[in-house]
This record gives structure tokens, sequence and C-alpha cells, in this order.
DNA sequence: GAATGGTGTAGGTGA
DNA sequence: TACACCATTC
């Protein structure tokens, strides 16, 4: 053993290093968050190859994100001061591409498959729903319907209908969806899965092949696998496998996609000689911020049962914000970063997590106005973008012809004569006689029978295409890319600025030719376009924002799992949005939403703030929101409320102390228009839990940095109860001031404007 | 065949 | 709000 592999191995914990050196077949840690699941993968690795004198080629490690895989790689990288050449790292559907571009034969695929991603999938169902005349199928359903059935290793023949109408028809649609990428050399993110575990059991040779190389196979993230996923595991192990999983109940988060908790169980079931781990020891987040994530937790159900520790101190209490709208969160978000990183923070230790995508855009706006930078994770990625959709969809006509998917995106894009009508024909002639479109345009070409226009127009498309696969034959890469974003005329149909946005598209364009010239093919046997179109399928590209830089990071509480930061933001925690509405109705779905609330409190190190909206604009409607349950849920003594409309912090359950502060609590109902006059526990609770229960603490007056602010003084001679003005409230009454320095914020009470919090540098007040 | 405007609708997480 | 889809017009 190297000195410092040994010695790495002796900082870690007893029963991380229990993990890191189980012997035996098959081990499940059971990591809680922060608990160094990371690092106990990373170090088992290295001790593999080091001391049990393991190959790298036999082991063969998977997550589920490619972040993860990258960050394994190079912590392995960096334990082992080399990258171990062989050594497989990568995602459930990453590998599986690997092995089926390997054995494309024994697979029964054409060796120029493409990979089709959840858009793709939708447009070819789109259009057989067409076909059959069918326009009251939602296609998003049929959709789910068919990923469902994958991710349980069904295909379309082994459905059971049980003489249902409905089942008899999505089975039907399976079907030919089925039969359609057949055609087409396509393939979508469940077929990967399914396709390589047919592998297992179909080609025994193939399998026993890869048993035996092997030896050492470890999940992460196990608690996500789906039955597919799960069944491609065991079939890949062999009695000879090390099995090494590892995983957490309580951030199962990926129920949707067919995650199945109970594989954890099954685990332990089915490899009798298990040997079990737990992680409990957190080295991440104070006391605090543990007891919250505990408790919340603590109301889930269908648990392994584990309780998290920490011999960190309490910390910070957890900052409850009551916002009056989303821009008012925004905004709150914003002044806190702001001030955060006035106190010489990095702003890369700070993120906003949300739970979907759009609620990003009131956070962006506020980052933008205050010329903070940041990132956002998820949402439209760069692959997706229907610029670059277009360009790969020449690329993939180029690698593959038949792939009718990409035909239809790009036939007439850009527009060039080619419609419904000529396009319909096509299509018949496809239907009819099994052939692929391009098959069907090349013949009709050739045998005549379309009217003039039609053929010119057709002509003229089956000449491009022709002549970028000429034109591509052992070219460069970049230079193949350049191609099809020049010659078919696409960066010129955008230039021209078909819908206000060509100038973005047209410099994503050029952002995709430079990606191309970046690309590295790491697979020498790949062809090095279908390893690019591959990698923009499998890695919907990097976040978008500067990299690398220190900037705030937005992203959803999804592909927060696995990150930390000093301070986290869990922003639009209401009831309906975070859970999700659908999910309160479902008690297996309230759970998950939990634990991902679980998954959020706990990425935060040393502060959390927790915000929600009294109203919300969703769908261009405002609607009144309350907070949610998990809030609740958190004991009240690790929670404190800042500055609720206009009032100064209290500790949660404190009662409000009487002066100016009474008329902002009292009251009922919501929405009533200007800040709100609602406490932020909901009716059904008050009186319930012992929080009210407990002693009124008297009020603490301090800002959300626990500085008490001065009052008046240093506040430029402005004071309580003076009459001020402002350029666009007009006149009004200071009713309360907070912070200081450059950080003074005042409440005014206007005339026709209402109450409102200004920062006291920006407003520009003066006496009235 | 292409462009434009109006209407209706909306679940949200990701490889 | 934002986007998809349809009907109308050029």
């Amino acid at each position: 053993m190297s000195m410092s592999l040994e010695r790495q191995i002796e900082r870690l914990n007893p029963p991380q290093r229990e993990a890191v050196t189980a012997p035996g077949q098959t081990a499940l840690v059971v990591a809680g968050a922060g608990s160094g699941k990371t690092r106990v993968l990373t170090h088992r690795i290295a001790w593999l190859i080091e001391v049990e004198r393991a190959a790298p080629q036999e082991i063969l490690a998977v997550t589920f994100t490619n972040k993860a895989a990258a960050e394994m790689r190079e912590r392995i990288g960096e334990l082992l001061h080399m990258s171990p050449r062989g050594l497989w790292v990568g995602t459930f559907h990453g590998i599986a591409h690997r092995l089926l571009r390997a054995h494309w034969r024994e697979a029964g695929l054409p060796e120029t498959f493409q990979i089709l991603d959840s858009d793709d999938q939708q447009r070819l169902i789109k259009r057989l729903l067409r076909e059959l005349g069918d326009d009251t199928t939602k296609p998003a359903a049929v959709a789910a319907f068919i990923n469902a059935r994958k991710d349980e290793g069904q295909r379309a023949r082994h459905i059971d209908t049980q003489g249902f109408a409905d089942r008899e028809r999505l089975a039907e649609l399976y079907r030919r969806y089925e039969a359609a990428c057949e055609r087409g050399g396509m393939v979508d993110f469940g077929e990967l899965l399914l396709r390589s575990n047919e592998l297992w059991v179909q080609q025994p040779a193939l399998r026993d092949h890869y048993r035996r190389r092997f030896r050492h196979i470890l999940v992460d993230e196990f608690q996500d696998t789906n039955t597919l996923q799960y069944a491609w595991l065991r079939n890949l192990a062999g009695p000879d496998t090390s099995l090494f999983a590892v995983g957490d109940d309580d951030q199962s988060i990926y129920g949707w996609r067919g995650a199945r908790v109970e594989n954890m169980r099954e685990f332990e079931r089915q490899f009798p000689d298990v040997k079990v781990i737990r992680l409990e020891q957190n080295y991440r987040s104070t006391g605090t911020i543990l007891s919250a994530a505990n408790a919340l937790i603590a109301n889930n159900r269908e648990r392994l049962g584990k309780n998290l520790w920490s011999d960190a101190g309490s910390g910070e209490p957890i900052r409850l914000y009551a916002a009056y709208n989303e821009q008012d969160e925004a905004r709150f978000v914003v002044e806190q970063i702001e001030a955060w990183a006035a106190a010489g923070n990095p702003r890369g230790e700070v993120a906003i997590l949300y739970r979907s995508n759009a609620q990003s855009r009131a956070f962006e706006e506020q980052l933008m106005a205050r010329r903070i930078r940041y990132r956002v994770y998820g949402g439209q990625r760069f692959f997706d973008r229907a610029e670059i959709r277009d360009a790969l969809a020449y690329l993939r006509l180029v690698a593959n012809p038949n792939d009718d998917t990409a035909f239809e995106r790009v036939v007439n894009q850009p527009p060039r004569g080619i419609g419904d009508k000529t396009l319909e024909t096509l299509r018949e002639e496809a239907r009819a006689s099994g052939l692929s479109l391009w098959a069907v345009l090349t013949r009709l070409l050739e045998g005549g029978g379309l009217p003039g226009r039609a053929a010119s127009a057709l002509g003229g498309f089956a000449k491009l295409i022709g002549e970028l696969r000429a034109a591509g034959n052992g070219q460069p890469l970049m230079d193949q890319v350049t191609c099809a974003v020049e010659a078919s005329g696409l960066k010129a149909h955008y230039a021209k600025d078909p819908d206000g946005r060509g100038e973005g598209r047209v410099e994503n364009l050029d952002e995709l030719v430079n990606a191309a010239s970046l690309f590295v093919n790491e697979d020498a046997e790949l062809d090095p376009l279908t390893a690019f179109l591959s990698h923009a399928a499998l890695e919907a590209g990097d976040a978008q924002g500067e990299a690398g830089a220190d900037c705030v990071q937005l992203m959803t509480l999804h592909s927060a799992k696995g990150l930390e930061f000093r301070q986290v933001f869990l922003v639009g925690v209401e009831e309906g949005l975070f859970p999700s509405q659908r999910s309160v109705e479902e008690p297996a779905r309230l759970e998950e939403e939990r634990r991902l609330a679980y998954v959020g409190i706990t990425r935060a190190r040393e502060r959390l703030f927790i915000t929600y909206a009294e109203s919300r604009r969703i769908h261009g409607e405002t609607r009144p929101a309350m907070a949610s349950r998990f809030i609740e849920e958190i004991p009240a003594e690790h929670l404190t409320e800042v500055r609720l409309r206009g009032t100064v912090d209290r500790p949660v359950g404190a009662r409000p102390a009487g002066g100016a502060g009474r008329g902002a609590y009292s009251g009922g109902g919501f929405g009533g228009g200007g800040y709100g006059n609602r406490d932020w526990r909901s009716e059904r609770n008050a009186g319930r839990g012992n929080d009210f229960a407990r002693p009124a603490a008297p009020p603490r007056r301090e800002s959300a940095w626990g500085t008490p602010p001065k009052a008046a003084e240093g506040a430029g001679g402005l004071e309580v109860g003076q009459r001020v003005r402002h350029g666009k409230f007009g006149e009004g009454v200071i009713t309360d001031f907070e912070g200081q320095g450059p950080r003074t914020r005042v409440q005014v009470k206007f005339a026709g404007a209402g109450s409102k919090w200004l920062m006291l540098d920006m407003a520009g007040l003066t006496p009235a």
C-alpha cells in the first residue's frame, strides 16, 4: 500500500474504513447525507487496486449522473496519482450505450444506431398517433406508458392487456413505436438499458465474458435503481462478482422514473451474506440543520431507519422568510447574497434550490439586475435548443439516413418548399413498404411519379444530404459540423431572425461548431461523428452561465443531490408547489417530496434559509399560497423568522410583542393585497403542536446576520415617524429601520403605494 | 407553401 | 406566462 493511501484510509472513521476494506462478495452501505459516501466509494476503488491488487479493468463503477461519474473519476485519480486505464466509471445509460456500440450485432442493432431523446420520442409518437387518426390520445401519456414499461423490463409483447381497451390501445402503440424504432435504427433511453439487459439474457457467452471481466461492481445511489437497472446488475454479477452498493433510502427521489427504494431491502434478501454497513456520522452540516432534517424525515413511514449525528456545534438557527410574492422572495434572497459576498464570502458557496426549473426566473432577474454572477443548472440545455437539435438532425442523417425522426425534423427546415402534401406521400409510401423515409425518397426520385415541384424540392434535399455525407467522409468532426450548419442553410435561415431570437441562435450554432472542435473521442472504436452525437444525447450539455467563476448556483433540488454549499436557500416552500399538488393526494408521492426536502436541507453546511411566497404567479395567474407542511415539520426551536412583513425578527413560535408588530400578525386570510396579514402557520396547526405552548421568547431584534441594527443614527439623520418623499412612491412616513451602514433598510408607509422596505442608499429619500 | 394571429391549455423533477 | 396548435391570409 502506498503511504498516502494508507494514511487516507487511517483518516476514515470506523464504519467508513469497514466499508472500504470489506471482504466478501456483497456489501450494502447505507450512507446518510454528508456521511462520506463518495469518499467511501473512491477509497474502495483505490483500495481494490492497490491492496487487493485488482486490475483497473476488473472494476465497474456505476452512477446516475454524468456529474457524479466525472467527480468519481477525478477523485480516484487523485488518490492513485494517476488515471487508471481500463477502469469503467459511468452512468447506467452511458455504460449500456458503450456495450451496445461494442456489440451492436449481438444486440440486433445497426452499427449506426442513433439515440432518441424524450423530445424525439414524443415527436415519433405524435406521428404514429396521426397515422392512426388518433387526435385524442396525448403523446406524453403514451411516452410515459412506454418508458414505464421499459423501466420494468417489459416489451410490447409482454404486456398483459387483460381485455382493457385503453391498455390494449397503449400496447398497440408501443408495438408500433418499437417497429418504427427498429426500422430507423433508433434507440431511446430506456431501450439502451433494456437491450443491454437482453444482451445478458440472450447471449450467455457474452454475459460470461463480462462476468469474468468485472470482478468488482460498485453502484452509487443504489436507492434510485429501477427494476430494469437492478435486473441488469443481477445478471451481470456472477457467483464470483463482488457487488458493492451504496445508497440512502431517505434520498430516493426518482420514483417517477421507476426507481424502487425497495431494491435496497431486496438486495439484503437476495444476497444473504450481504454485509450491511451504516454511515450515520455527518461531516457536513451544523447540528441545527441536521436536527431539522432528522425531524422532517421522521414523518416518513417507509424507512430503513437511521439517524444522522454530528459532533459539530449546533450553529445558527435556520432562517425562515415569508415573502409577499415571488419577486419579493427573489429580492430578499439576492440581498442576503449581496451581504454574504460583501462580508468576503465566496458566491460559489451559495445555492438557490427550487422545486421546478421555472422558478429560476425571478432569481435570475434579480441577480442580473444586481450584477451578481450566477450559474443555472438544468432547464433548457444546450443540446435541447431548437437550432442545435436541427443541426444535430442533419448530422444524424449523415451518420444514418434511415433515422426518420431526424429526417422529419429537417426535411423542410429551413423551409425549402416541402409541404405536408409531399411529406404525406412519403410517409404513406414508407408505411406501405416498411422502408425508411430516406429510402422511399431515393426510390421515388429515381422512379419518377412525383409532381415536378415536389420532385425538385425533394431532390434538393436529397442532394444536400448526399453532399454532406460525401463531404463528411474522413473529414475532421469540426468540418463536418460546420458543413452541416452552413450548407444546410440553417445558419442563414436563423440569421434572418425568423422569431426575434436569431442572433442568439446563430451564436449557439457557432458554439456547436466550437464544441465539436473541442470534443475528444474517448472511444477509439467509434467514429467521431457517432461519438459526438451520442455525447450530445447522453450528456445534455453543461450548465448555462459562467463555468468555473465564483458564481451563485441555481438548480433544482433533484440536481442538487450529491452537492453541498456553505449557504443554501430553499425557496418556494409552499403547499401545492413543494410538495407539488398531485403528490399531496398520494402518500407514497408525498413521502418522496419529503425526501426531496430532506435532500435540500442536508445540502447546507453552515447556513440555511427557507423561503416561501404568500402569493405566486403561476401560468400567468396570481394565486395565494401558504407555507408548506414541511416547514411545520421542522421543530420551531430550529427556526427563526426573518423580518416578517416589516417587523423585526423573532423566534418562531414567539408571540409578537405588541407595538407596531401586533397589527401585522392579527387578522386572518391572505391575498388581500398589500403586505400580508397572516401568521405563517396555517390554521390547522395553530394550537396543535407545542410550538405555541412554549413560553414566548422576547422578540430578538436582529437582522438576518445577527447583528443588532442601529436605529436612526447613521441613517442620514432620518428617524422613525419622519415624513419623507420618494421619487416614485410619493410621500410617506418612516415606520422602521433595519441593518446598518450601506445595508441600512428603511420601511416607509406611503400614502398611495402601501408600506415598503427600501435600501436607504438607493431610495433617495428626502425629508418632506 | 409560408407566415401570421388567435385560441386554448398547463405536472414537474432527468439520462 | 409561454407554448403548441389551428385557421386564416398572403
